[in-house]
RNA sequence: GUCCCCAUCGUCUAGUGGCCUAGGACACCAGCCUUUCACGUUGGGAACACGGGUUCGAACCCCGUUGGGGACGCCA
């Protein structure tokens, strides 16, 4: 590992980054993280958060692809500063900056086939040499151009030395010119390429820091030679690791990356994500739970470790139940309550819903997602419940039957003073009575009640519960 | 194949030459708490990929090996 060089950092330059997503599919977890650092960084220093929606391909962008982005970053949180720029839209500029490079000698027409160049590339395949465009057109003269033919618009690259970037996060890396071949910077049909796009983008949008994946590192150093070709501003890099799947390879739209629609599905806090996928590859010492407050303040390129993560749902879950938990009750009905509703298939009574934000707290402990929560709070919220399972079952053999049937007869009596406090004491006496412990009373008593083995306190579910449902229950497992 | 990057417990990480018989978190196991579960809490197993240097001293610096990843398009 090379010691990340030390550099200083410019105050009073305003920061400005982006985010620029191709709307070829969802927005899926790498890109979500590279959003939440772009957008951490921003919120850090001041700056401005742009986002730009990467759609020259025109064949594989779709509208639906846009939406999904869109909604996906706003649903974390990640408000974007400004209107979104759609880079299809600026076609015109990068043909002008192309044709400017053409004039400055810095570009050249090629008028090479597509056919012909993927037979050079087969044959340098085959004799195992470096697979990269020769140059054929690079000085030859214009009045060979074959009739007919629409050239594209490729980079006069160096061809000697070597291009360098001091990346924030990888340190200095270069390569050497001669690997890099003469890209093509606008297309036969007038189109620009991605390389030409981000760079004149970056330099018109105002873009200081380019913070994304290191699957980029390869492509800044052809991006540099444009920025320089051009005499601009060199923006600067930091190239973040790739988010990696549990089997250690780039988590893709086609290799297990989920949108974040489905993490949202699965009924987690944005808040909970924020903090997961700020943990992968960046840390604060010791520090685990960080809100993101506290992540805004800490925050800074210097975190970011080199070595591309592992995601791990379970890490992700038991940071949601942390947040969960913290999330006030009053947040949290109004989403539960729709879910619950779906659940059972039809909308919840007033006493119902009564029942369920009583019951809220108890559950909430409890769980780890939302879904869990509203499949929990499902017993609160029917009207007759069935043991859930074999272990549920089993709890209710004829004696705890007998039991549960003398404890209604009991409870009965308590009806005009139905309290936790006075439940407790009065379960409590009907076991010492029965000549049992309180566990072989209130195992059984929690199934007729809830239905399963797990639930809140059994005094707290038989106080929110309420008499006539608690006894009814009662009575309905005893019988 | 060529180029680039990476390498500490199963996973995420702390660690920037002595504070390291390597710390934390998740997961796992055991105990405590308790009406169940969860929370909480106590404890446990678990890692510096390998080989050479440099140095009084190396997880940390250098070189190599191995392993992993990424990029090599008129995709982004």
């Amino acid at each position: 590992m090379r010691p990340k060089p030390h550099l200083v950092r410019v105050i009073s330059m305003t920061v400005v980054t982006r985010f620029a997503p191709s709307p070829t599919g969802f927005l899926h977890i790498g890109g979500a993280r590279t959003a939440l650092f772009n957008w951490l960084f921003t919120r850090h220093h001041g700056g401005k958060f742009l986002l730009r929606i990467e759609d020259t391909d025109r064949a594989r962008s779709t509208d639906e692809a846009i939406a999904a982005i869109l909604d996906g970053l706003s649903w974390l949180g990640l408000q974007w500063d400004g209107d979104v720029v759609y880079q299809f839209s600026r076609a015109a500029r990068h043909a002008e900056v192309a044709h400017e490079m053409l004039r400055q000698g810095q570009a050249y027409r090629c008028y090479a086939s597509p056919a012909e160049l993927d037979a050079m590339r087969e044959a340098q395949r085959a004799a195992h040499q470096p697979i990269r465009y020769d140059g054929r057109w690079r000085d030859r003269d214009p009045s060979e151009a074959p009739a007919g033919v629409a050239p594209v618009i490729r980079l006069r690259a160096p061809r000697e030395g070597r291009t360098e970037i001091v990346d924030r996060v990888q340190g200095a890396v270069g390569v050497d010119n001669a690997q890099l071949d003469d890209m093509v910077l606008l297309r036969a049909d007038g189109t620009p390429t991605y390389m030409l796009a981000v760079v004149v983008d970056d330099h018109d949008m105002g873009v200081t820091h380019v913070i994304r994946g290191d699957d980029h590192l390869n492509n800044a150093f052809r991006q540099l030679q444009i920025v320089r070709a051009m005499g601009w501003a060199e923006p600067v890099y930091a190239h973040i690791p790739l988010i990696h799947g549990a089997d250690g390879a780039k988590l893709s739209k086609r290799h297990g990356a989920l949108g974040v629609d489905a993490y949202r599905d699965m009924g987690l806090l944005p808040e909970a994500l924020r903090n997961y996928l700020l943990r992968l590859g960046w840390g604060h010492g010791d520090d685990e739970i960080i809100p993101t407050a506290k992540a805004i303040e800490w925050f800074d390129l210097d975190g970011v470790g080199r070595s591309a993560a592992r995601f791990d749902i379970a890490k992700l879950t038991n940071l949601n139940a942390h947040y969960l938990r913290e999330t006030q009750d009053a947040e949290l009905l109004p989403q539960v309550l729709p879910m619950l509703e779906k659940n059972l298939g039809a909308p919840l009574a007033d006493d119902a819903r009564a029942r369920v934000a009583a019951g809220l707290a108890g559950v909430k402990a409890r769980s780890r997602t939302l879904v869990e929560l509203a499949s929990s709070l499902a017993f609160y919220a029917t009207a007759a419940v069935a043991p859930v399972d074999d272990k549920a079952r089993a709890l209710l053999t004829p004696e705890a039957r007998t039991l549960l049937g003398g404890l209604a007869t009991a409870l009965d009596g308590k009806r005009t003073d139905w309290t936790e406090a006075s439940l407790d004491a009065a379960v409590r006496a009907f076991a010492e009575a029965a000549g049992t412990k309180l566990g072989q009373v209130a195992q059984p008593l929690r199934v007729a009640l809830t239905g399963s083995t797990v639930s809140p306190g059994i005094f707290e579910v038989l106080a929110i519960l309420g008499p006539d449902l608690s006894l009814a229950r009662l009575r309905a497992a005893s019988g």
